[in-house]
Formats: C-alpha cells, sequence, structure tokens
DNA sequence: GGCTGCTATGACCATACACGCATACAACGT
DNA sequence: ACGTTGTATGCGTGTATGGTCATAGCAGCC
C-alpha cells in the first residue's frame, strides 16, 4: 500500500516500519486541535498569542500541539524577540484531505442516490 | 484546508464538522493494524481465518478492526456459508499513503544533504 | 541583575481505545 | 434440535494521550 506510486506495478506488502511511519503521520493529524492550528497557520505565520485567540486552545496545549507538528516537519518557527512566529507548510496535508473530502463526497452522493432509487 | 481543492482558489478555514470529519479519518489510518489488514486485503478478499493467519492478531481484535473499516466504508464483506469474505477498496488510502511516503522521502533527502553540507 | 512578557515543559488527571478472554450469535450439516 | 465452525460483541485491563495548572526557561529592557 502506497508503495509502488500511484497506477504503477502493485508490489508487496509494505515493512512493518513503513506501516509504523503512516500510522504516525496519521495518528498526528487525527487530533481536530492540530487540525486547527494547521488551518491558522495556512492563512499565514503566527505566534502563540494569535493562535491561542484564534482557537481559543490554552497556551500550553498549543505550544505541545506546535511542539508535534514541528517534530514531524509539518511546522517551522523563527523568533522575533521574546515571541515565535509559527509558519506552516500545509500542502501534504491540504492534499490529505482534499482526497478525503472527494471521497466522502462521493460516499454520500452515492447513499444519497440509493435512498432516491428506493 | 483540503476544502477548495487541488491548485484552485484557497478558501477560509473549514468548519468544525468538517475537520472532525478528516480527523476521524485519519484517526481510523492511525491505527497500525488496521493499515496491516488493508494491506492483507488489497491483495485479495479474505475471511477472517485467513487475516488471522496472515497477521497474527487475534479474532476479535480482526474482527472489531475490520468492523471499524466496514463503517467507514473502506471494506465490505459477504458471506460464503459461515464464513464473511472480507474485500477492501484501497484506492484512497493507497494514494495517501502513497503522497505521505513522497514526502517522508523529500524530507529525508533533505537532511542528507543538509549532512553532506557539512 | 531584576523584572516582564512569551513559550516550553513537569506533573497530574480523565478519557479513549487497543487488545484479550469469554461467550453470544449466525450459518450449516446431520 | 443438536453440534460444529466461524464471527461478533460484552467486559475488563493497561497504556497513550488530550488537556490543565504551575513553573521553568528564554529573550529583551532598564
Amino acid at each position: 500500500m502506497g508503495v509502488a506510486g500511484h497506477g504503477s506495478i502493485p508490489s508487496s506488502i509494505p515493512s512493518p516500519e513503513l506501516l509504523e511511519e503512516f500510522s504516525q503521520f496519521f495518528r498526528l493529524l487525527s487530533e481536530p486541535a492540530r487540525l486547527q492550528l494547521l488551518c491558522h497557520l495556512r492563512q499565514g505565520s503566527a505566534d502563540v498569542a494569535s493562535l491561542i485567540e484564534a482557537t481559543g486552545f490554552s497556551q500550553s496545549h498549543i505550544s505541545r500541539q506546535l511542539s508535534q507538528l514541528q517534530r514531524a516537519g509539518l511546522v517551522t518557527c523563527d523568533r522575533d524577540g521574546v515571541r515565535l512566529i509559527y509558519r506552516a507548510d500545509t500542502e501534504l496535508v491540504e492534499e490529505l484531505c482534499h482526497l478525503v473530502q472527494t471521497r466522502m463526497k462521493q460516499r454520500l452522493q452515492q447513499q444519497l442516490d440509493q435512498l432516491q432509487a428506493v
């Protein structure tokens, strides 16, 4: 799964290590708070205070989530005096969400079609 | 994020409900056991007994994971006498994993480049 | 150096969920 | 109807993690 690239020859089972990498990445995106932070940072870089204002999460919570996102390479930060300015590269996550959303729409449409065929 | 489609005009923050849908979907994929089951079913439909043999997970565990995947529309099953034959449609998950894997490779390559630039 | 503002992190608690054991449920054959 | 096989589900346990409060650590100013 996800080994051979899109549309090319299917290959064997991915290694446990690779599956673990995948699961960890998806786990990162499974938490709404982190998705929300990425949404806000997508619009422009921000410091923690403005993320607190934008999301309502506590300072410590935000700091921890950002730390996780940073470790995974989804956000980076620079210092501006006492402030840390966080910046996200959301391209991958946007694409993932787009694919998921498209699929959800398709499923809903199928269900709708089935109901209307009754 | 993931609202406007790939490459088109960025739009505003997705609704909390949509974010929740995304997080739930990613949570589904965050569990290695479920990824592993999808890997096996990608290769062909299977009953629980053969999935037990292939993965080493217990019968009850597999049954539960399949139940979750089924509820999300990622697997379906048909009865063959006392047996249930499960089948997965892994196209979306394969694509997601491919994107994640590509990104991981890019990151590793960057880190390697940086080390070699020292 | 002391003080202030900003952020990271220690410690703790509550909750979700993975996972196993036991058993209920479904299907089939006799 | 009974017994067997295959699978779903109740129940309980252990662990990870979300989230808060308190405080340590960082940066800047006087």
